[in-house]
RNA sequence: GACCCCUUCAUCUAGUGGCCAAGGAUGCCAUCUUUUCAAGGUGGACACAGAGGUUCAAAUCCUCUAGGGGUCGCCA
Protein backbone atom coordinates (compact mmCIF):
# COMPACT_ATOMS: atom_id res chain seq x y z
CA UNK A 1 0.00 0.00 0.00
CA UNK A 2 1.12 3.77 -0.74
CA UNK A 3 -0.05 6.65 0.94
CA UNK A 4 0.24 10.52 0.50
CA UNK A 5 0.09 12.13 3.82
CA UNK A 6 -0.41 15.87 3.53
CA UNK A 7 -1.32 17.89 6.56
CA UNK A 8 -3.85 20.43 6.19
CA UNK A 9 -1.88 23.45 7.38
CA UNK A 10 -1.55 25.23 4.36
CA UNK A 11 -1.83 25.27 0.57
CA UNK A 12 -0.44 22.51 -1.57
CA UNK A 13 2.92 23.45 -3.24
CA UNK A 14 4.57 21.42 -6.15
CA UNK A 15 6.64 19.80 -3.70
CA UNK A 16 3.65 17.98 -2.10
CA UNK A 17 1.94 17.54 -5.29
CA UNK A 18 5.14 16.16 -6.87
CA UNK A 19 5.01 13.05 -4.00
CA UNK A 20 1.29 12.37 -4.53
CA UNK A 21 2.18 12.06 -7.90
CA UNK A 22 5.31 9.66 -7.66
CA UNK A 23 3.03 7.53 -5.01
CA UNK A 24 0.25 7.05 -7.29
CA UNK A 25 2.25 5.79 -9.95
CA UNK A 26 4.29 3.29 -7.66
CA UNK A 27 0.59 2.54 -6.48
CA UNK A 28 -0.24 2.08 -10.22
CA UNK A 29 2.53 -0.07 -11.26
CA UNK A 30 2.98 -2.50 -8.45
CA UNK A 31 -1.25 -2.71 -8.56
CA UNK A 32 -0.92 -1.78 -5.05
CA UNK A 33 -3.49 0.62 -2.93
CA UNK A 34 -3.36 3.88 -2.74
CA UNK A 35 -4.72 5.61 0.03
CA UNK A 36 -4.17 9.88 1.56
CA UNK A 37 -3.69 10.42 4.92
CA UNK A 38 -4.75 13.43 6.00
CA UNK A 39 -2.39 14.71 9.09
CA UNK A 40 -3.85 16.69 11.43
CA UNK A 41 -2.94 16.15 14.49
CA UNK A 42 -1.94 19.82 15.03
CA UNK A 43 -5.11 21.08 15.95
CA UNK A 44 -3.38 24.44 16.00
CA UNK A 45 -2.16 24.59 12.40
CA UNK A 46 -5.28 22.69 10.89
CA UNK A 47 -7.29 24.78 8.49
CA UNK A 48 -10.57 24.42 7.89
CA UNK A 49 -11.28 23.24 4.59
CA UNK A 50 -7.79 22.60 3.48
CA UNK A 51 -8.16 18.91 3.21
CA UNK A 52 -11.24 19.23 0.94
CA UNK A 53 -8.60 21.45 -0.91
CA UNK A 54 -6.36 19.09 -1.69
CA UNK A 55 -8.55 16.70 -2.56
CA UNK A 56 -9.85 18.60 -5.49
CA UNK A 57 -6.60 18.95 -6.59
CA UNK A 58 -5.88 15.23 -6.69
CA UNK A 59 -8.72 14.75 -8.76
CA UNK A 60 -7.95 17.39 -11.00
CA UNK A 61 -4.85 15.50 -11.64
CA UNK A 62 -6.28 12.52 -12.10
CA UNK A 63 -4.91 11.33 -9.02
CA UNK A 64 -7.41 8.72 -8.32
CA UNK A 65 -7.19 7.26 -4.14
CA UNK A 66 -8.70 4.15 -2.71
CA UNK A 67 -9.44 6.06 0.52
CA UNK A 68 -8.65 8.81 2.98
CA UNK A 69 -7.89 8.42 6.37
CA UNK A 70 -7.84 11.16 9.24
CA UNK A 71 -4.70 10.68 11.47
CA UNK A 72 -6.21 12.06 14.52
CA UNK A 73 -9.12 9.12 14.13
CA UNK A 74 -6.06 6.96 14.92
CA UNK A 75 -5.96 8.67 18.54
CA UNK A 76 -6.75 6.20 20.77
CA UNK A 77 -4.08 3.80 19.00
CA UNK A 78 -1.73 6.37 19.50
CA UNK A 79 -2.47 6.79 23.24
CA UNK A 80 -2.09 3.09 23.48
CA UNK A 81 1.20 2.34 22.09
CA UNK A 82 2.44 5.05 24.06
CA UNK A 83 1.28 3.73 26.82
CA UNK A 84 2.87 0.49 26.36
CA UNK A 85 6.04 1.72 25.57
CA UNK A 86 6.03 3.50 28.79
CA UNK A 87 5.14 -0.06 30.49
CA UNK A 88 8.03 -1.64 28.53
CA UNK A 89 10.35 1.15 29.62
CA UNK A 90 10.93 2.17 25.86
CA UNK A 91 9.98 5.34 27.26
CA UNK A 92 9.80 7.39 29.74
CA UNK A 93 7.80 10.68 30.89
CA UNK A 94 9.56 14.10 30.54
CA UNK A 95 8.49 17.11 33.05
CA UNK A 96 10.96 19.55 31.47
CA UNK A 97 8.97 22.95 30.45
CA UNK A 98 8.97 24.04 26.81
CA UNK A 99 11.05 27.70 28.65
CA UNK A 100 13.59 25.01 30.16
CA UNK A 101 14.30 23.05 27.26
CA UNK A 102 14.48 26.57 25.26
CA UNK A 103 17.03 27.58 27.42
CA UNK A 104 18.88 24.68 27.08
CA UNK A 105 18.67 25.18 23.70
CA UNK A 106 20.24 28.10 23.64
CA UNK A 107 23.28 27.63 25.88
CA UNK A 108 23.77 24.51 23.36
CA UNK A 109 23.88 26.95 20.36
CA UNK A 110 25.81 29.96 22.17
CA UNK A 111 28.61 27.29 22.84
CA UNK A 112 28.97 26.21 19.51
CA UNK A 113 27.19 22.57 20.13
CA UNK A 114 24.81 20.62 18.68
CA UNK A 115 21.58 20.58 20.88
CA UNK A 116 20.93 17.27 22.79
CA UNK A 117 17.89 16.53 25.23
CA UNK A 118 20.28 16.14 28.80
CA UNK A 119 18.37 13.16 29.88
CA UNK A 120 17.46 14.47 32.95
CA UNK A 121 13.44 12.63 33.23
CA UNK A 122 14.81 9.35 31.67
CA UNK A 123 16.46 9.22 35.43
CA UNK A 124 13.56 9.74 37.07
CA UNK A 125 12.25 7.31 39.60
CA UNK A 126 8.68 6.10 39.94
CA UNK A 127 7.96 8.09 42.81
CA UNK A 128 9.28 10.55 41.38
CA UNK A 129 7.22 10.39 38.24
CA UNK A 130 3.95 9.69 40.23
CA UNK A 131 4.30 12.22 42.60
CA UNK A 132 5.02 15.08 40.23
CA UNK A 133 1.73 17.09 39.33
CA UNK A 134 3.38 19.19 36.35
CA UNK A 135 2.17 18.23 32.63
CA UNK A 136 4.61 16.05 30.99
CA UNK A 137 5.05 14.35 27.60
CA UNK A 138 6.21 11.03 26.80
CA UNK A 139 9.87 11.04 25.14
CA UNK A 140 10.90 7.48 23.23
CA UNK A 141 14.93 6.51 24.52
CA UNK A 142 17.34 6.64 21.98
CA UNK A 143 18.51 3.58 20.43
CA UNK A 144 21.59 1.83 21.32
CA UNK A 145 23.34 1.43 17.93
CA UNK A 146 22.86 3.63 14.96
CA UNK A 147 20.04 3.47 12.83
CA UNK A 148 20.46 1.98 9.17
CA UNK A 149 18.02 2.19 6.02
CA UNK A 150 18.59 2.09 2.07
CA UNK A 151 16.69 4.81 -0.06
CA UNK A 152 15.92 3.88 -3.49
CA UNK A 153 16.87 7.32 -4.11
CA UNK A 154 19.63 8.20 -2.18
CA UNK A 155 20.94 5.09 -1.12
CA UNK A 156 22.55 3.38 2.22
CA UNK A 157 21.96 5.91 5.08
CA UNK A 158 23.48 5.81 8.51
CA UNK A 159 21.94 7.94 11.88
CA UNK A 160 24.13 7.30 15.05
CA UNK A 161 21.90 7.07 18.42
CA UNK A 162 22.93 10.60 19.32
CA UNK A 163 21.52 12.23 16.46
CA UNK A 164 18.11 10.37 16.97
CA UNK A 165 18.24 11.71 20.26
CA UNK A 166 15.44 10.51 22.88
CA UNK A 167 12.73 12.64 21.33
CA UNK A 168 9.15 13.48 21.92
CA UNK A 169 6.26 11.28 21.16
CA UNK A 170 3.64 12.76 23.26
CA UNK A 171 2.76 16.06 23.62
CA UNK A 172 1.91 17.40 26.93
CA UNK A 173 -1.86 17.44 25.84
CA UNK A 174 -1.73 13.69 25.07
CA UNK A 175 -1.73 14.06 21.34
CA UNK A 176 0.78 12.21 19.57
CA UNK A 177 3.74 14.05 17.71
CA UNK A 178 4.21 13.55 14.00
CA UNK A 179 7.06 10.96 13.78
CA UNK A 180 4.95 8.99 16.04
CA UNK A 181 1.61 9.37 14.68
CA UNK A 182 3.36 8.78 11.28
CA UNK A 183 5.43 5.64 12.04
CA UNK A 184 2.45 4.23 13.65
CA UNK A 185 -0.05 4.93 10.99
CA UNK A 186 2.17 3.31 8.20
CA UNK A 187 2.27 0.43 10.35
CA UNK A 188 -1.40 -0.17 10.81
CA UNK A 189 -1.69 0.56 6.85
CA UNK A 190 0.81 -1.92 6.06
CA UNK A 191 2.57 0.61 4.36
CA UNK A 192 5.23 -0.74 1.95
CA UNK A 193 7.09 2.23 0.46
CA UNK A 194 7.12 5.49 1.81
CA UNK A 195 7.92 8.36 -1.20
CA UNK A 196 8.19 11.53 0.58
CA UNK A 197 10.39 14.62 0.30
CA UNK A 198 14.04 15.08 1.36
CA UNK A 199 13.05 17.31 4.20
CA UNK A 200 12.17 14.00 5.92
CA UNK A 201 15.15 12.21 6.00
CA UNK A 202 15.85 12.95 9.35
CA UNK A 203 12.71 11.46 10.86
CA UNK A 204 12.85 8.17 9.43
CA UNK A 205 15.34 6.71 11.46
CA UNK A 206 12.98 7.88 13.84
CA UNK A 207 10.31 6.24 12.37
CA UNK A 208 11.79 3.23 12.05
CA UNK A 209 13.27 3.17 15.71
CA UNK A 210 9.35 3.97 16.80
CA UNK A 211 8.31 0.52 14.99
CA UNK A 212 10.92 -1.37 15.92
CA UNK A 213 10.05 -0.63 19.35
CA UNK A 214 6.90 -1.76 18.49
CA UNK A 215 8.01 -5.03 17.94
CA UNK A 216 6.94 -4.39 13.60
CA UNK A 217 9.59 -6.75 12.21
CA UNK A 218 8.46 -5.81 8.18
CA UNK A 219 10.27 -3.35 6.46
CA UNK A 220 9.09 -0.19 4.75
CA UNK A 221 11.37 0.78 2.06
CA UNK A 222 11.67 4.49 1.43
CA UNK A 223 12.68 7.19 -1.30
CA UNK A 224 13.26 10.48 -0.82
CA UNK A 225 12.91 13.04 -3.33
CA UNK A 226 15.57 15.66 -3.59
CA UNK A 227 13.84 19.39 -2.68
CA UNK A 228 13.33 21.17 -5.62
CA UNK A 229 14.70 24.84 -5.65
CA UNK A 230 13.95 28.15 -6.78
CA UNK A 231 16.10 30.60 -9.20
CA UNK A 232 18.14 31.72 -6.17
CA UNK A 233 19.16 28.03 -5.25
CA UNK A 234 16.67 27.54 -2.46
CA UNK A 235 14.22 25.38 -1.26
CA UNK A 236 10.76 26.60 -2.56
CA UNK A 237 8.93 28.06 0.09
CA UNK A 238 5.06 29.73 0.57
CA UNK A 239 7.19 33.07 -0.92
CA UNK A 240 8.02 31.57 -4.51
CA UNK A 241 4.61 32.69 -5.97
CA UNK A 242 5.34 29.37 -8.71
CA UNK A 243 5.45 26.96 -5.66
CA UNK A 244 1.98 26.97 -5.15
CA UNK A 245 -0.48 24.98 -7.50
CA UNK A 246 -3.23 27.28 -6.95
CA UNK A 247 -1.15 30.30 -8.51
CA UNK A 248 0.20 27.64 -11.67
CA UNK A 249 -3.05 27.41 -11.93
CA UNK A 250 -4.41 30.87 -12.03
CA UNK A 251 -1.28 31.80 -14.91
CA UNK A 252 -2.56 29.32 -17.13
CA UNK A 253 -1.16 26.00 -16.71
CA UNK A 254 -2.79 22.47 -17.32
CA UNK A 255 -2.85 20.22 -14.74
CA UNK A 256 -1.36 17.35 -17.75
CA UNK A 257 1.66 19.88 -18.33
CA UNK A 258 2.31 20.67 -14.55
CA UNK A 259 2.30 16.39 -13.79
CA UNK A 260 4.40 16.01 -17.03
CA UNK A 261 6.86 19.03 -15.73
CA UNK A 262 7.22 17.69 -12.31
CA UNK A 263 7.89 14.01 -13.44
CA UNK A 264 10.12 15.19 -15.88
CA UNK A 265 12.27 17.01 -13.36
CA UNK A 266 15.31 16.15 -12.03
CA UNK A 267 14.82 12.95 -13.85
CA UNK A 268 15.72 10.65 -16.87
CA UNK A 269 12.46 9.91 -19.17
CA UNK A 270 12.91 8.17 -22.25
CA UNK A 271 10.99 11.61 -23.80
CA UNK A 272 10.02 14.82 -22.67
CA UNK A 273 6.41 15.43 -23.39
CA UNK A 274 3.94 12.63 -22.05
CA UNK A 275 0.81 11.48 -20.10
CA UNK A 276 0.68 10.50 -16.55
CA UNK A 277 -0.70 7.10 -18.02
CA UNK A 278 2.41 6.90 -20.13
CA UNK A 279 4.89 7.70 -17.43
CA UNK A 280 3.29 4.71 -15.41
CA UNK A 281 4.79 2.45 -18.38
CA UNK A 282 8.52 3.52 -17.42
CA UNK A 283 9.12 5.84 -14.32
CA UNK A 284 11.76 4.75 -11.88
CA UNK A 285 12.21 6.29 -8.96
CA UNK A 286 16.09 4.48 -9.55
CA UNK A 287 15.94 7.08 -11.91
CA UNK A 288 15.31 10.34 -9.75
CA UNK A 289 18.76 12.64 -9.45
CA UNK A 290 20.22 12.45 -5.77
CA UNK A 291 20.99 16.20 -6.38
CA UNK A 292 18.49 19.20 -5.73
CA UNK A 293 16.78 20.63 -9.22
CA UNK A 294 15.90 24.01 -9.81
CA UNK A 295 12.32 24.98 -10.85
CA UNK A 296 12.58 26.36 -14.65
CA UNK A 297 9.39 27.88 -15.39
CA UNK A 298 10.31 28.46 -19.07
CA UNK A 299 10.51 24.68 -19.42
CA UNK A 300 7.06 24.20 -17.83
CA UNK A 301 6.06 26.73 -19.98
CA UNK A 302 7.26 24.80 -23.68
CA UNK A 303 5.59 21.75 -21.78
CA UNK A 304 2.18 24.02 -21.10
CA UNK A 305 2.44 24.69 -24.89
CA UNK A 306 2.55 20.79 -26.25
CA UNK A 307 -0.03 19.89 -24.12
CA UNK A 308 -2.31 22.40 -25.26
CA UNK A 309 -1.14 21.27 -28.51
CA UNK A 310 -2.64 17.73 -27.59
CA UNK A 311 -5.89 18.28 -25.63
CA UNK A 312 -9.23 17.43 -26.83
CA UNK A 313 -10.25 21.20 -28.89
CA UNK A 314 -13.91 20.43 -27.51
CA UNK A 315 -12.23 20.21 -24.11
CA UNK A 316 -10.04 22.91 -24.34
CA UNK A 317 -12.87 25.70 -25.52
CA UNK A 318 -14.36 25.25 -22.65
CA UNK A 319 -11.12 26.90 -20.91
CA UNK A 320 -12.59 29.62 -22.87
CA UNK A 321 -16.27 29.67 -22.21
CA UNK A 322 -16.89 27.57 -25.32
CA UNK A 323 -18.21 24.15 -26.21
CA UNK A 324 -17.17 23.97 -29.60
CA UNK A 325 -14.11 21.95 -31.28
CA UNK A 326 -13.70 25.15 -33.44
CA UNK A 327 -12.64 27.23 -30.63
CA UNK A 328 -10.15 24.92 -29.07
CA UNK A 329 -8.30 24.72 -32.75
CA UNK A 330 -8.36 28.19 -32.95
CA UNK A 331 -6.46 28.65 -29.21
CA UNK A 332 -4.45 26.00 -30.99
CA UNK A 333 -3.40 28.59 -33.67
CA UNK A 334 -2.83 31.17 -31.22
CA UNK A 335 -0.23 28.74 -29.40
CA UNK A 336 2.24 30.48 -31.57
CA UNK A 337 1.76 33.38 -29.30
CA UNK A 338 1.99 31.91 -25.82
CA UNK A 339 2.00 29.07 -23.85
CA UNK A 340 -0.93 29.59 -21.36
CA UNK A 341 -4.36 29.43 -21.14
CA UNK A 342 -3.95 32.76 -19.37
CA UNK A 343 -2.04 34.10 -22.41
CA UNK A 344 -4.52 33.35 -25.06
CA UNK A 345 -7.76 34.21 -23.77
CA UNK A 346 -7.24 37.78 -24.10
CA UNK A 347 -6.63 36.91 -27.86
CA UNK A 348 -9.53 34.50 -28.39
CA UNK A 349 -11.71 37.25 -26.47
CA UNK A 350 -10.45 40.17 -28.93
CA UNK A 351 -11.81 38.68 -31.83
CA UNK A 352 -15.09 37.86 -30.51
CA UNK A 353 -15.54 41.81 -28.67
CA UNK A 354 -16.47 45.17 -30.74
CA UNK A 355 -13.56 46.24 -32.67
CA UNK A 356 -12.49 49.98 -32.75
CA UNK A 357 -12.55 51.57 -36.62
CA UNK A 358 -10.85 54.80 -34.49
CA UNK A 359 -7.21 54.19 -36.38
CA UNK A 360 -5.59 54.35 -39.71
CA UNK A 361 -7.43 51.16 -41.41
CA UNK A 362 -10.68 52.69 -39.68
CA UNK A 363 -12.10 53.24 -43.41
CA UNK A 364 -11.00 50.23 -44.50
CA UNK A 365 -12.52 48.21 -41.94
CA UNK A 366 -15.60 49.63 -42.67
CA UNK A 367 -16.00 48.83 -46.06
CA UNK A 368 -14.82 45.07 -45.69
CA UNK A 369 -17.47 44.90 -42.53
CA UNK A 370 -20.06 45.97 -45.03
CA UNK A 371 -18.66 43.45 -47.45
CA UNK A 372 -18.62 40.42 -45.00
CA UNK A 373 -22.18 41.25 -43.70
CA UNK A 374 -23.26 40.78 -47.32
CA UNK A 375 -20.97 37.83 -48.33
CA UNK A 376 -22.06 34.34 -48.20
CA UNK A 377 -20.41 31.61 -47.01
CA UNK A 378 -17.18 30.41 -48.38
CA UNK A 379 -15.49 26.90 -47.31
CA UNK A 380 -11.83 28.54 -47.92
CA UNK A 381 -10.16 31.17 -47.00
CA UNK A 382 -8.51 31.87 -50.89
CA UNK A 383 -12.45 32.23 -51.86
CA UNK A 384 -13.32 34.65 -49.12
CA UNK A 385 -10.27 36.18 -49.75
CA UNK A 386 -11.33 36.71 -53.52
CA UNK A 387 -14.83 37.67 -53.50
CA UNK A 388 -13.67 40.59 -50.68
CA UNK A 389 -11.07 42.51 -53.54
CA UNK A 390 -13.18 42.03 -55.37
CA UNK A 391 -15.81 43.41 -53.63
CA UNK A 392 -13.74 46.29 -52.12
CA UNK A 393 -10.88 46.74 -54.80
CA UNK A 394 -8.74 46.53 -51.78
CA UNK A 395 -5.57 44.90 -52.00
CA UNK A 396 -2.00 43.90 -50.18
CA UNK A 397 -1.24 45.58 -47.45
CA UNK A 398 -4.51 47.60 -47.37
CA UNK A 399 -6.50 44.39 -47.44
CA UNK A 400 -4.30 42.44 -45.05
CA UNK A 401 -4.20 44.76 -41.98
CA UNK A 402 -7.93 46.41 -41.83
CA UNK A 403 -9.22 42.54 -42.17
CA UNK A 404 -6.69 41.43 -39.58
CA UNK A 405 -7.77 44.29 -37.07
CA UNK A 406 -11.61 43.36 -37.91
CA UNK A 407 -11.58 39.47 -37.27
CA UNK A 408 -9.05 39.42 -34.32
CA UNK A 409 -8.70 43.02 -33.09
CA UNK A 410 -5.22 43.47 -33.58
CA UNK A 411 -2.61 43.94 -35.92
CA UNK A 412 -0.50 41.11 -35.70
CA UNK A 413 -1.06 37.38 -35.30
CA UNK A 414 -1.05 34.09 -36.72
CA UNK A 415 -2.35 33.74 -40.89
CA UNK A 416 -5.78 34.62 -41.07
CA UNK A 417 -5.82 31.97 -43.17
CA UNK A 418 -4.92 29.39 -40.82
CA UNK A 419 -7.68 31.23 -38.20
CA UNK A 420 -10.38 31.36 -40.99
CA UNK A 421 -11.30 27.84 -41.19
CA UNK A 422 -12.35 28.04 -37.31
CA UNK A 423 -13.85 31.60 -37.46
CA UNK A 424 -16.22 31.00 -40.28
CA UNK A 425 -18.81 29.72 -38.44
CA UNK A 426 -18.50 32.68 -36.44
CA UNK A 427 -18.27 35.65 -38.85
CA UNK A 428 -21.51 37.93 -38.48
CA UNK A 429 -20.78 37.53 -34.81
CA UNK A 430 -17.63 38.49 -35.25
CA UNK A 431 -17.92 41.71 -37.37
CA UNK A 432 -20.63 42.71 -36.33
C1' G B 1 28.04 24.52 14.77
C1' A B 2 26.40 19.08 14.41
C1' C B 3 24.41 15.23 11.27
C1' C B 4 22.98 13.68 6.30
C1' C B 5 23.17 14.50 1.06
C1' C B 6 24.81 16.62 -3.60
C1' U B 7 28.33 18.85 -7.77
C1' U B 8 28.34 17.78 -16.66
C1' C B 9 26.24 24.09 -20.76
C1' A B 10 22.06 29.68 -17.86
C1' U B 11 18.29 25.41 -16.66
C1' C B 12 16.73 19.88 -16.76
C1' U B 13 19.68 16.04 -18.29
C1' A B 14 22.74 11.77 -21.62
C1' G B 15 27.17 9.64 -20.10
C1' U B 16 28.94 3.83 -15.39
C1' G B 17 37.45 3.50 -18.25
C1' G B 18 38.36 3.89 -24.79
C1' C B 19 32.50 4.94 -29.53
C1' C B 20 33.07 12.16 -25.89
C1' A B 21 37.78 17.36 -29.64
C1' A B 22 31.02 15.61 -24.25
C1' G B 23 24.95 14.36 -26.97
C1' G B 24 19.58 16.03 -26.35
C1' A B 25 15.82 19.51 -24.57
C1' U B 26 14.38 24.50 -22.74
C1' G B 27 16.10 29.40 -22.90
C1' C B 28 19.38 32.82 -25.68
C1' C B 29 21.59 34.77 -30.52
C1' A B 30 21.57 34.69 -35.90
C1' U B 31 19.21 33.33 -40.41
C1' C B 32 15.24 31.60 -43.71
C1' U B 33 9.97 31.95 -44.36
C1' U B 34 6.31 35.99 -43.95
C1' U B 35 1.14 41.63 -45.35
C1' U B 36 2.52 41.45 -39.20
C1' C B 37 4.20 39.40 -34.23
C1' A B 38 5.33 34.75 -33.31
C1' A B 39 5.60 29.69 -34.27
C1' G B 40 8.39 26.49 -37.55
C1' G B 41 13.08 25.16 -40.46
C1' U B 42 18.41 25.85 -40.36
C1' G B 43 22.77 27.36 -37.90
C1' G B 44 25.46 29.29 -33.47
C1' A B 45 27.45 30.48 -28.50
C1' C B 46 27.48 27.93 -23.71
C1' A B 47 29.47 22.62 -19.30
C1' C B 48 32.67 17.67 -17.09
C1' A B 49 33.85 22.84 -9.73
C1' G B 50 39.48 22.62 -8.61
C1' A B 51 43.96 19.93 -7.40
C1' G B 52 46.41 15.48 -6.89
C1' G B 53 46.62 10.32 -7.85
C1' U B 54 45.41 5.05 -10.30
C1' U B 55 45.67 3.64 -15.66
C1' C B 56 48.31 2.72 -22.12
C1' A B 57 43.57 5.53 -21.59
C1' A B 58 39.20 9.18 -16.83
C1' A B 59 33.40 13.22 -17.17
C1' U B 60 33.51 8.12 -15.68
C1' C B 61 37.76 4.87 -10.12
C1' C B 62 40.42 6.91 -5.33
C1' U B 63 41.96 11.20 -2.09
C1' C B 64 41.76 16.07 -0.71
C1' U B 65 39.96 21.18 -1.39
C1' A B 66 36.08 24.35 -2.70
C1' G B 67 30.99 25.24 -3.47
C1' G B 68 25.75 24.02 -2.82
C1' G B 69 21.45 21.87 -0.37
C1' G B 70 18.52 19.55 3.62
C1' U B 71 17.63 18.80 8.87
C1' C B 72 18.52 19.95 13.91
C1' G B 73 10.44 21.76 17.68
C1' C B 74 5.68 19.32 22.81
C1' C B 75 5.41 21.58 13.28
C1' A B 76 4.38 18.34 9.69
Amino acid sequence: MLRFAPSPTGDMHIGNLRVAIFNYIIAKQRNERYIVRIEDTDKERNIEGKDREILEILNLFGLEYDEVYYQSHNLTIHQHMAIKMLEERKAFACFCSAEELEAERETAKESKRAYRYSGKCELLSDEDVLTNEKPFTIRLKKPVSAIEFDDIIKGRLSFAPDDIDSFVIMRADKTPTYNFACAIDDMIHDISLVIRGEDHVSNTPKQIHIRKLLGYDKDIDYAHLPVILNEEGKKMSKRDSASSVRWLFEEGFIPEAIANYLILLGNKTPKEIFTLDEAIEWFRLENVSKAAAKFDLDKLRFINREHMKLMDSKDLSRAFGFADAAIGDLAKCFLEEGSTIKEIKPKIEAIFSAKSFDNEWGEQMKILQDAIKRAPGFDSFDEFKKYLTQQTGLKGKNFFKPLRLLLTGTDHGPELSHLYPYLKSYLLEIVK
